[in-house]
RNA sequence: GGAGAGAUGGCUGAGUGGUUAAAGGCGCCGGUCUUGAAAACCGGAGAGGCGCAAGCCUCCGGGGGUUCGAAUCCCUCUCUCUCCGCCA
């Protein structure tokens, strides 16, 4: 969430900034609930301070034996008005509070402004792009060929989308996790959280995914929870409603399954391991303080280009424009892999410091300098996205007799298998 | 699934209808002492909202009720803990 003060206060600021995000949303409506509220506020309270001082003299008259009646009568109609405005009240609190739910986070300032993806500017790139002697074959045949999974039988258990990883393809699966998470904790000073992977409709409001995006996600409708579409939400939400009395940076990583109903993506990138409905993914969560949120940021962005680097992966990063920017990011990072058979970048994370805009919706503060409580800046990020990495894996390091070389540093957790097929 | 106990401030923990925003302890901030630090001592300090301000209002897990007045009494929900059963 926004401010109310900030909405108040610069109300047009607030309008264009969703125009560039595409956002659609009534600011002007939650600006004028906002000054029904402090009406009714006003009204209330002054109504109430009078019955408290008229209870207080109720309690004096009785010590002194005097007859209250006819003052009960008098503050008890009181109460009945004071109920019926406090009702008004909450219904008025409601909607506030709902409005503000859909309305974005504003870009940071260093955000370039562009329509979609299409003007989302390259910051930078790493290595090259590989030269191949005979035509890339696509990871699906690769994998297939070397029986490291089997698609069409897990979609028989739960339904396209759902992969199965198999033999040499599962303990890949578990090595690229390992690797990473091994590289997060002991190289870049994060600490590890294996967390719950359903979380209830709070958590889900806390990081944004509710209540716009109610449809991209799973839900187990009888228990009231939601299968967690990335490790995100768990992670920032375990210091929701709390004043963290500790040193801050807090630096997070987690690995978990990631569940997305891709709800809008029918009958886009179906084959292999392009889009899913269910995959791997190593998380890192930041939580900062104003003043480092920036660095960290970018600091964050450097981990998780790490990982890439260490497995001798082309990649590149990109900014997000204001038109493609996520609903709670105020600034974004995407890094993408090249991948030789499918002629394209793929994106295996998205960087993004979400300023004080998750710590407001999830309540989570800390104590600045002078003690008092403050919002957190939360920073998160894919440390990476496991079935765009494997695909990048399989295609760039393909030999022409359809054997896959594997990186180095995955050597050790492979068992010292250097090489599939 | 059955039985019981509990939920109070950053943490811990008193408090069973009327100066209780809430004792005590820990931690925190300021000061005294010290070459410096620690200890000791003194003092300060809950959170949110409305208001230019003075000030006022709300908040003791969530919701509802009783009452002139609720942390305190009643109902309900959620969560946590203990024991039993079942089970990975």
């Amino acid at each position: 969430m926004l401010d109310i003060k900030f909405i108040r206060e610069n109300t047009e600021a607030v309008k264009a900034a969703m125009q560039n995000r595409n956002v659609d949303v009534d600011v002007d409506a939650v600006v004028e609930l906002d000054g029904r509220r402090r009406a009714i506020v006003a009204e209330v309270e002054e109504l109430k301070a009078e019955r408290n001082k008229i209870s207080k003299s109720i309690g004096l008259m009785i010590k002194e034996g005097k007859d209250p009646e006819a003052i009960k009568a008098q503050v008890r109609e009181m109460g009945d008005k004071i109920t019926a405005m406090d009702d008004e009240l909450r219904e008025v609190e409601t909607w506030l509070r709902e409005g503000m739910l859909y309305i974005a986070n504003m870009p940071s300032d260093s955000t370039p402004i562009g329509k979609d993806e299409n003007d989302n500017p390259v910051i930078r790139s790493w290595g090259e792009r590989k030269e191949f002697d005979f035509e890339p074959v696509p990871h699906w045949d690769l994998g297939d060929a070397l029986g490291m999974f089997d698609f069409e039988r897990g979609a028989k258990v739960a339904g396209s989308g759902f992969p199965l990883f198999k033999g040499k393809g599962a303990k890949l699966e578990r090595a690229l996790i390992q690797f990473m998470l091994d590289l997060h904790t002991e190289e870049h000073g994060y600490t590890e959280i294996a967390p719950p992977f359903m979380c209830n409709a709070t958590a889900m409001t806390g990081t944004g995914q509710l209540p716009k995006f109610a449809e991209d996600m799973y839900n187990v409708p009888i228990d009231g929870l939601y299968p967690i579409p990335t490790a995100e939400v768990p992670v920032t939400n375990i210091y929701g409603n709390e004043i963290l009395d500790c040193e801050l940076p807090i630096l997070h990583t987690a690995y978990t399954p990631c569940f997305r109903r891709e709800a809008g993506s029918a009958g886009k990138d179906t084959r292999g391991l392009l889009r899913v409905h269910q995959f791997d993914k190593v998380e890192m969560v930041k939580f900062t303080t104003p003043e480092t949120s920036e660095e960290e940021h970018e600091k964050l962005t450097l981990d998780a280009e790490k990982v890439l680097q260490k497995l001798g992966l082309h990649y590149r990063v990109i900014e997000l424009c204001t038109g493609d920017l996520g609903f709670s990011a105020a600034k974004c990072y995407d890094i993408e892999l090249w991948a030789p058979a499918q002629d394209k970048w793929l994106e295996v994370s998205s960087c993004s410091n979400f300023k004080d805009y998750q710590a407001r919706r999830a309540n989570i503060r800390y104590r600045n300098e002078d003690g008092k409580p403050a919002f957190v800046h939360t920073i998160n990020g894919s440390g990476v996205a496991l079935p765009r990495l494997v695909i990048a894996i399989m295609e760039n390091n393909q030999n022409a007799d359809g054997s896959i070389d594997l990186p180095e540093v995955l050597w050790p957790y492979m068992g010292g298998i250097k090489k599939l097929g």
